[in-house]
DNA sequence: AATAGTGGGACGTTTTACGTCCAACACATT
DNA sequence: AATGTGTTGGACGTAAAACGTCCCACTATT
């Protein structure tokens, strides 16, 4: 059943926002029993009009009966209401996920794709592309777009896709050089979203940690102060979330700075910082790019991560407090509210 | 599950309409490959302008990719239309036909495709390509094909593949030649069928009717003998159904037989046998391939066809009572079960 | 009897879908 | 290489559906 209700939010969507809209117009009904129009809408978050349109398909199906004194559920509707209260979970199980965390974390959107990426490929690439149709979305004429490194962020960038090419956009990439992969580097994920969008990109062509000397020295370097400052005043920015200690050993960090984030509770890693449970930043180094006070100043910031085993590290980034946006997972979703429960507000 | 879609009727009673729609748009970009708008847009009985629009959210959901050159299913668009599947049974309410035919005429399985091959081609496609699947899924090393002739048998061959090549799987005609067009032949089927699947094949190059000197001159040739002997031992046999009169004025029966069928009230035609209504056989002569008795003893036998116009015969041969699975589609399905109404039992 | 709240009708406006073109582009064939 | 067919995507006017906003007759409660 639950692969049914995913193929039919693959076929269908629209369709099944409006039973939604429906099945919650019923269920108000019921709750305050017979009452009128006006009231109702305000309820569920309507218009007069439009709660009109609906109550008169939902009349025509023999759901709910009108009278002069007000509206009530019909036998059937009652009858219906129940039936459907087993299958309305699946159909609305991820849009109460996205509610809660919006509501948890103060973010202004938050799309969440049913599944877990730890488990399923495929979750990603869907995570993935949810991703890259929100940040198409937001895009505005000039807007520069400052992007991450990492294989969520590949993953985004393998679907991004435009109708029109967005000629005057720019992608650049928001840190340097790291010891990983060419492909899940942030230049290389900023030139595949441009290419695939037809907007331009920059490139930057420095190793992201330098010592304060070598630091001086490219940023004399105009070809690469010129992306440092693109970068450092991007209007969007996208990033992905790691776990603290798989990103530490990735990257190679020594063995004193790993004890460091041990020590200091680090779960979370994003944008090249280091978060605790909490979201404050324990551990931070001078880099060629974004810097934490970017963060505040651009005007979205969208983070994207899945699987069960971020949910805690997706939590703690969070509640840093500068994310706008979240794209993530059924799974992460779960494990994100979770945190929540042990350590409200 | 079936309780799921009625509840999501009533909430949105055209819900099945859409679904059905979108589906029919997404399996015919399948069928036909990279094909245009236009095209696509005749095949499926809509106006360009709104298939465009529906065209629209499948890209948006990513299940259809679109270029210059063409569209064409995303591999996401593939997965989804085999997951749709078992659903589309439930939806277009095929489960119940298929059940019904099952009971009604003590068949082992089966299978109904939507639509109407009158109608379209592409249903006769799509059930070329459900016969070609059961076909190769009821295949056990070293089994023995016969298979009968046909439009719709060319068309089962055509949809026929198999993952590992079936090296020791053989595919004979079930009859000689006919005077009809060479692609349609049985021999023309079997080695079609048996190439595709990396089988072997023999041919049988003799006319399927003979007189009895001609046929006893005929089975000594050791060449033929073996290939004939192989039909009778058949594990599985294939079949398509005709009609009786379509079927006799094709093969170019002279007048006093026709007349002869048109007295005995045949109404079907299949394994080179007339049928009446009740399933008696009304005309049979003497023929190299497949004899009456070799069904009996054969395994399993498969029947395929389609089109409202077939109903009838198709409920005939299934009268006779040797088939064990059938594959066809709504419409044949539909008037299949009408003479049911009239004569039950 | 007054009043707050009800459904339903009406009407102009906005949004959406649709039918119908056309231009730019890819690909195959000549 | 040129040509022609078939493709997508854009544009625009029109038709239809949805919507916002009133108003009115009616009911139940106070």
């Amino acid at each position: 059943m639950r692969k049914m209700v995913e193929a039919q939010l693959k076929l269908v969507p629209d369709l099944l926002r409006v039973m939604r809209k429906r099945y919650e117009i019923l269920r108000q009904i019921r709750l305050s029993g017979k009452t009128g129009r006006r009231t109702l809408a305000a309820s569920v978050n309507l218009t007069e009009r439009s709660l009109r349109t609906e109550l008169d398909v939902l009349r025509e199906q023999g759901l709910v009966e009108i009278g002069p004194s007000g509206m009530a559920l019909s036998a059937e509707g009652e009858r219906l209401l129940e039936e459907l209260e087993p299958f309305v979970r699946e159909w609305f199980g991820l849009t109460r996920l996205e509610e809660a965390l919006r509501e948890a974390f103060g973010l202004k959107r938050v799309i969440v794709v049913p599944g877990d990426s730890d488990q399923s490929e495929a979750v990603k690439q869907e995570m993935g592309r949810a991703a890259a149709r929100v940040l198409v979305g937001v895009l505005k004429p000039g807007d520069v777009v400052a992007v991450m490194g990492g294989t969520t962020m590949a993953c985004v960038a393998s679907h991004m896709q435009s109708s029109t090419p967005l000629r005057d956009n720019w992608f650049v990439p928001a840190r340097g050089g790291l010891g990983e992969s060419v492909d899940v580097q942030a230049s290389t994920v900023a030139s595949e979203m441009a290419k695939r969008t037809g907007a331009r990109y920059r490139m930057l062509h420095v190793p992201d940690h330098l010592g304060e000397e070598a630091y001086q020295t490219m940023m004399q370097e105009p070809n690469v102060r010129e992306v440092v400052e693109m970068i450092r005043s991007a209007r969007i920015i996208v990033h992905g979330i790691g776990e603290a200690m798989t990103m530490a050993r990735r990257r190679k960090l020594d063995e004193r700075t790993m004890e460091e984030l041990r020590r200091e509770g680090a779960v979370a890693e994003a944008f090249g910082y280091y978060f605790d449970r909490s979201g404050a930043v324990v551990y931070r180094r001078t880099t060629v790019g974004l810097r934490l006070q970017d963060l505040e100043r651009a005007d979205t910031v969208i983070g994207v991560a899945g699987g069960r085993s971020k949910g805690e590290a997706i939590a703690a980034v969070l509640r840093y407090g500068q994310n706008d946006i979240l794209v993530t997972d059924e799974a992460a979703a779960e494990e994100a509210l979770k945190t929540m429960e042990s350590r409200p507000g």
